[in-house]
DNA sequence: CTGAAAGCGCTAACAC
DNA sequence: GTGTTAGCGCTTTCAG
């Protein structure tokens, strides 16, 4: 048989109990230094005996500070974005914050509505991976005035002035590019991402490496997909073109992936007739029909250090460095380019 | 330049704007009915005017209802896992809830210190994919001390009376089996995950399979593993039984696609030479080196499902009819078991 | 229909 | 060292 519900354990009943006063347990249980070290011990003993656990509801109307910071990425089915969310999750813990994560599904006004109720829940701080439409500024505006530190993660906006952790995504786009290159492609063709400073950030990388190698190629070389079922389709309208490509590189992953499926659907060799190469290692990239070559982005080191800056933000008083923290992207080449 | 940060609207600036009481304007803002039209759009307008959003940290507290929920996963990046996520919060969301995720990274003793906090914080109630030892029930009493809802996902616990929900494990088992033994295979051998319900439920599926066939195996045929790493080297000792397996039934997808590559690795041909299949269809699996059967268990449902029996709990005034919701698994056959 | 009184459980700031 | 006084911003209950 069940136990019946109990009442939560208060401080005032530790106090009765004792016959001191609510302060002085509510100290001890803070760990507070100025409380006599024999009281101290008769109540930690009482706290053990009852098993308080404070109520952080209260704790955070008082003291004004929940020890919540809100977490909004796009798609945590996207591995990128569960990684950050780990490593995010794994660097607030041990400083006694929680992380509540929510997923705007790419929507903004999903996510707009989102960091609304995370500001009604009075979080301490923010980390926004945002979908919002490049220029809108109103969102940002609106957590600005509410005086709330928020670190933007993974996708920049002019529009805010708020600290950014991400990958260098100009490099990113060079570094996949001229890997091809390196390996003898000439007619590179791109899977191009949304437009945000990612996909942005990556098209331009890849123009500006196969600028640097004297390469030019037709407009029709670049295809815009998201996820894996659109960079099918766009592997297919390129395999169609007359000069066929030799080698494409994907926005990200799941985009190579699905070019992968075209590609060989196709009855076209990897790496032989066509060399292909993504972003984000996700981590069954090796397990594809031909291993994928990536470009890895630390997607774990990106939520550490966005949380990092955030725990830092919210500790500052008054001032807020506008830091930019880009992460450096490492090439891993397998199968796929070989 | 950024605004100044402005102080939060309260219920009490908006009272004494329009010379009304904090109550009334409360009222308005819940959408009680017992307010005089007049007055109410006066409210309204001013709510409006001045974005007045309200503070849940203290709404909660007075209302004693948090309408907050926990999820307690075992591994965020697994993406059954984030899948469940997405359904609890697509089902909990619309009804005014928030979910925290927490990542008890498979660690049971993270897992309660999670289970803490969130109770700490008062969550109106639980979801549980517990990583707790199968006879532990420390945990669990616990939490029903506390007389707060919760229901269990994905593996369920003898030691607890909490609703549950997930996949039919012992159908799940027996479905892969006998499409295996239907596709002529003889000699299946099996990766078996870690002792808890899912892994016992569809190893004891797979030996009653075999059994109805009248087939029989080594017990070598059966070695434990939990993710690609080690189901790859699960696959690699079963390849070197004498009566070499002819096919596999991986615990789950990860372990079967680790399995897939020590056999290609092997120079083993799939599915000629051997047949594997897995569970849970993870976004990936048709994108793998052979495409990879596998059994659906239905996540984005299991989620929906045990986010709704929650809210139905957390409504009911005093009783828990103890209910047990099995998902139906689905057979997905792709090129591995051609 | 409206509002006054009385907290929710805890903490800040300052007295003793 | 310890306790007192005042809330935090909201809701509950119940009178008017």
């Amino acid at each position: 048989m069940p136990n019946a519900p109990t009442n939560p354990v208060r401080l005032k009943d530790i106090a009765q109990d004792l016959n001191v006063s609510v302060m002085t347990v509510s100290k001890v249980v803070r760990g507070c230094a100025d409380v006599g070290a024999e009281t101290r011990s008769r109540v930690l003993a009482r706290i053990k005996e009852l098993n308080y656990q404070p109520n952080w509801v209260a704790r955070s109307l008082a003291a004004r500070r929940t020890f919540m910071i809100g977490l909004i990425v796009p798609d945590l089915m996207h591995s990128f974005f569960a990684e950050i969310a780990k490593g995010v999750s794994a660097t607030i813990r041990p400083l006694g914050y929680d992380v509540v994560i929510c997923n705007s599904e790419e929507d903004c006004e999903l996510e707009a509505s989102e960091v609304e109720r995370l500001m009604g829940r009075q979080v301490d701080g923010l980390l926004l991976a945002s979908a919002q439409p490049p220029s809108s500024l109103g969102l940002f505006e609106r957590i600005e005035a509410r005086g709330i530190p928020y670190v933007l993660i993974d996708r920049h906006f002019a529009a805010s002035s708020a600290p950014y952790v991400g990958a260098d995504d100009d490099a990113i786009g060079r570094l996949a590019t001229n890997h091809l290159i390196e390996r003898g492609c000439r007619r590179i063709a791109h899977i191009a991402g949304p437009p945000l400073t990612p996909g942005v950030g990556r098209a331009k990388g890849y123009r500006a490496a196969l600028r640097a190698a004297g390469l030019v190629v037709p407009d029709s070389y670049v295809i815009a997909a998201t996820d894996d079922a659109s960079g099918y389709r766009a592997a297919q309208q390129l395999l169609a073109l007359d000069p066929r490509p030799d080698a494409i590189f994907g926005y990200n992953d799941p985009t190579a992936a699905g070019a992968m499926k075209a590609i060989l659907e196709a009855g076209i060799r990897i790496p032989d007739e066509i060399k292909v190469i993504g972003v984000g290692n996700v981590h069954y990239s090796d397990l594809l029909r031909v291993p994928l070559s990536t470009i890895d982005q630390s997607s774990t080191a990106i939520g550490q250090q966005a949380a990092d800056m955030l725990i830092r933000a919210i500790g500052a008083k008054r001032k807020r460095p506008i830091k930019t923290v880009l992460i450096d992207p490492i090439l891993i080449a397998r199968e796929s380019t070989r």
